[in-house]
DNA sequence: AAATTTAAGATTGGATCCACGTATCCATGC
DNA sequence: GCATGGATACGTGGATCCAATCTTAAATTT
């Protein structure tokens, strides 16, 4: 999905990939303290594209950094989650509404795919029903022809990634639903733009209630539970 | 308003904010080059804080880099900056949404102070009513109380700052216009967040198109002219 | 015994150094 | 005269080194 591992034009994007990775897998857990020289011996690199990584990663707020004092895994609270799911609600919204005019059969029946491997991965392992579910949005995004809107939305989804991850790890039947993306698919067949992002915008909120609630539950995550080794 | 040369944590939040400012205040037009040895020797200091404070920039979207290739300051075409205007138009809307229930007759008569000073600077210096006018947009956003999506939103001006100030340098009579802002605090007076943020949504849209034609005209800084020395 | 101070270890931030890639400029050939 | 090729100069990316700061753990004091 991420990573791309033939193609790294230098040592910081390879930093910046694995580091990534490690975050959204999950390998790398909210709290955990990235010390730059350990990650920068696994790759068998120096330190320094290891630190150019980290910042790159502290600006899009997937991981933390104090002065003198190192770069954190972002442990977001429930508050925070709450204020992606509305920022990525409206901007998916607006993704869709600027994609509506390019939706044709094609692309319905490409949306239908992505149901169908949902609904078929469903039993199976949660960590597929969630990556095919994140491929759906990212198709309907790409649809809008906006590349900087595209990647903003991208980079919300890297930064909720590992907390959807715990969640449908923790979640017995997370979901079996494909209904709720059902109706969406219907409200874009419609054709009416602000319909559609209307939709999308409800759809998106509908999740994140349900996140929070678990993030709450498990304050594991938001509390002081400190520098377990990377 | 930005730069606050007194508190500089790090070399590298120093090199930061000096080339933010360069930026937005035109300091570094777009298209120029942006040579690392040159900043750090101008800010007494080394190269390395300079790199990593051009990597977060790259990030953010101000400058554009290339592998090997050095760091250019962004040279945004008309695409993109409608691009950007969209963005901001539904993440400033649901700012005004979220912010609506903190409304009071105290913020009325302080969003109208800033219109005041607005309409004062009118006559006077074109940056002026710019830095007034992006004042009143920002105290709106902080309304919200959303860390996140000011930031996203303090970013997106950033990154359009540079061609507003070039616009309001050449237009003559470029505004005169607070009636459209008047308007949108009648809006928000009523208290309907809905409404509240479709008129918002439609007060930074309605900028874009003049701009974007403006930048049309200019086509000095979407066309190749190249490397001047920063 | 608890708390504060102090000292040692570890880690970050910054500077200098080196190697690779890119751009420029001139000479050569067509 | 113009295009092509190579040599030189420049700049970036990466590695190593050094200093300043934070963390820790121990030791002394109350």
């Amino acid at each position: 999905m991420y990573g791309d591992p033939q193609s790294y034009s230098s040592a910081q994007e390879e930093a910046y990939r694995f580091i990534l990775a490690a975050i959204r897998e999950g390998r790398y857990r909210p709290g955990d303290h990235l010390i730059a020289k350990d990650v920068a011996a696994e790759l068998q690199l120096s330190r320094m594209p290891v630190r150019e990584a980290l910042a790159r990663l502290a600006v899009e707020g997937l991981v933390t950094t104090r002065p003198n004092r190192g770069a954190v895994v972002t442990r977001l609270t429930a508050d925070e989650i709450s204020e992606l799911f509305e920022i990525r609600a409206v901007l998916e919204g607006l993704a869709l509404r600027l994609a509506i005019p390019s939706i044709d059969a094609g692309v319905i029946s490409e949306l239908n795919g992505f149901l169908d491997r949902m609904e078929q991965s469903d039993a199976g392992e949660n960590g597929q029903w969630n990556h095919h579910h994140q491929a759906f949005h990212q198709y309907l995004s790409g649809l809008s022809r906006r590349p900087t809107l595209i990647r903003q939305i991208n980079s919300l989804y890297a930064t909720i990634d590992p907390y959807l991850r715990i969640w449908f790890h923790h979640a017995e039947k997370p979901r079996g639903a494909t209904p709720p993306q059902r109706l969406l698919v219907e409200a874009i067949k419609k054709g009416d733009p602000a319909e559609a992002e209307a939709a999308m915008r409800a759809h998106v909120l509908r999740t994140a209630p349900s996140l929070v609630e678990f993030i709450k539950s498990q304050d594991g995550l938001c509390a002081p539970e400190k520098a377990r080794k990377a």
